[in-house]
Formats: C-alpha cells, sequence, structure tokens
DNA sequence: CGGCTTTGACCCGCGC
DNA sequence: GCGCGGGTCAAAGCCG
C-alpha cells in the first residue's frame, strides 16, 4: 500500500496520473477478487473439516458426543430424547442448582447423594399441569463450574413463548429466574457448544465403563491436538470466524 | 394471600 | 429381612 501510494506521488501532477490512478485501482480489484477467491476457498474448506469432525464425533462417540447442537432448540432437543444428560456452565460463584433451558421448573425435592457432596434438586415442569417432564440438576464433581442435568420424559406443549424471545435477543430479561436461556460454552471451544449425553442408547451403546470413557475421551484430544497443528485449518478457521463477525447484524440505530 | 422454595420424613427398589 | 441410597411428598417458611 505504501508502495503504490509512494509511485502515485511521483507521478501527481502529470498528464499521466489518472491513468495511473486507473491502472492501480485495476490492480487492487484483481487482488481483491483473487483474495475474495481465496478466502471462499478456505471457508470452504473449514466447513468440510467442521463436518468431518462432527460426523466423526458421531460415529466413534457416540455416547458423549451426540447431539452437539441440541442447544440450540431446547424444545428440539428434549422432543426427540425422552432422557438425556446436559452439562451447562455457571457463572463464577453461582452456586445455585438452576438450569436455564427454556422452560420453567417447579423445584419438589433435593437431596445429597453419595460419592458427590453437592445436593443433588429435583425438578418438575411447571409450565403445564400435565407436562410429565421432571429433570435432575448436580454440580459436577470433576468441575464444578457445571452443572450436569438429567432430563427424563417428554414435554407435551412449547418452549414459554416470553423465553422465546429472549432467546433470540440475548440482551432482554426473562420472566422468571428459571426461564432464561442461555447458551454455554465449555472449555472455550468452538466447536463444543454445550455437550448433551444421550441417555436413550440401546446395547452396547449404553455401556459407560471408566476406560471407555477415557478411551474415548483420548481419541478426541488427539483429534482436536491434529486440527490445531494444521496450519490449513487454523488459517481457514480465522477466516470463517472473521466472517462469522462481519455476518453479525448491526445493532438498530437509536 | 398465592406461589415457590426448603427440608425432614417417608416410600421403594436393590443388594447382601 | 435388613440396611442403604435414590426419589418423592408435604408441611412450614419465605417472598412479592
Amino acid at each position: 500500500m505504501v508502495k503504490i501510494a509512494q509511485r502515485l506521488e511521483k507521478k501527481r501532477g502529470r498528464p499521466e496520473f489518472m491513468e495511473a490512478v486507473r491502472e492501480e485501482l485495476e490492480q487492487l480489484q484483481k487482488e481483491n477478487e483473487a483474495l475474495k477467491s481465496m478466502f471462499e476457498v478456505m471457508s470452504s474448506k473449514y466447513r468440510m473439516l467442521h463436518e468431518a469432525y462432527l460426523r466423526e464425533s458421531n460415529s466413534q462417540f457416540p455416547t458423549v458426543c451426540r447431539g452437539l447442537t441440541r442447544f440450540e432448540r431446547p424444545d428440539v432437543q428434549l422432543a426427540a430424547a425422552s432422557c438425556s444428560q446436559v452439562f451447562v456452565e455457571t457463572e463464577p460463584g453461582d452456586e445455585s442448582l438452576i438450569v436455564k433451558d427454556g422452560y420453567q421448573w417447579r423445584k419438589y425435592g433435593q437431596k445429597v447423594t453419595k460419592n458427590n457432596p453437592f445436593p443433588r434438586a429435583y425438578f418438575k415442569c411447571a409450565m403445564t399441569s400435565g407436562c410429565p417432564v421432571k429433570k435432575k440438576v448436580q454440580r459436577c464433581l470433576e468441575d464444578k463450574a457445571f452443572l450436569m442435568a438429567t432430563y427424563q420424559g417428554q414435554h407435551n406443549h412449547d418452549v414459554d413463548p416470553t423465553t422465546r424471545q429472549s432467546l433470540s435477543s440475548p440482551g432482554s430479561s426473562a420472566t422468571t429466574r428459571t426461564s432464561e436461556f442461555r447458551v454455554p460454552v465449555l472449555n472455550n471451544n468452538p466447536f463444543r457448544p454445550g455437550i448433551t449425553l444421550d441417555l436413550n442408547l440401546s446395547g452396547s451403546n449404553r455401556e459407560n465403563s471408566s476406560t471407555d470413557v477415557k478411551y474415548k475421551e483420548k481419541r478426541i484430544e488427539e483429534y482436536v491436538a491434529s486440527l490445531a497443528k494444521d496450519p490449513n485449518f487454523t488459517v481457514a478457521l480465522a477466516a470463517a470466524v472473521a466472517s462469522s463477525m462481519a455476518e453479525q447484524p448491526k445493532p438498530p440505530t437509536p
């Protein structure tokens, strides 16, 4: 850019000045087009890698990674699974057992269970009188920053409409403390908006021994490490992040 | 005053 | 049959 300015400065005042400006402009437009096409190629590669990663996760670690995107639609999540487990990150210092999942819950019990010093809270869905859905919420023993919520049953109604509105406008407040919805982020990993354990698996998929879990965790770490080492993936990821930031809607002007 | 949370008591299933 | 642990009930208290 500096060189272009220097070249143009030398020709300032001469008859060919306008012609030089036009040539430089055309050259910049060509470079811009080339960069744009490169960016599209990288974005495409990033999407392919991301999809391949999700496919790989679903096929190799069905008990751990199923339903990675379920947090996008909590109503769909619970309709699809009559029993699922969800990890939710809480605010630092937040000692409450409230999982903000878009529904209204009535707490009906609390117990201190064996092997976990943190109490377990029991909730029933309070949005309709006949809704059979229950959930158990307990702080994760390994990382107390996370709450582990286990859902049982299927909702016979939709998400609270006021809550749904709050989902689309994160800055607005919900009507009740327990109906606010917040998309959790695990370990600051952009590929893991939240982890859902599908407990409806049949046969061998249901097994959950400690060695099996450790093996799956190891494979995930290896896979993520290999992706992180790939310079093409890093560049594509940065390009995709920049793209997503550029595509965000502008805030309404006052 | 109604709705919600808390919390101790009770129930039930399971393993020994 | 007994003990243990998880799940549920219901009365009391709290709060808007």
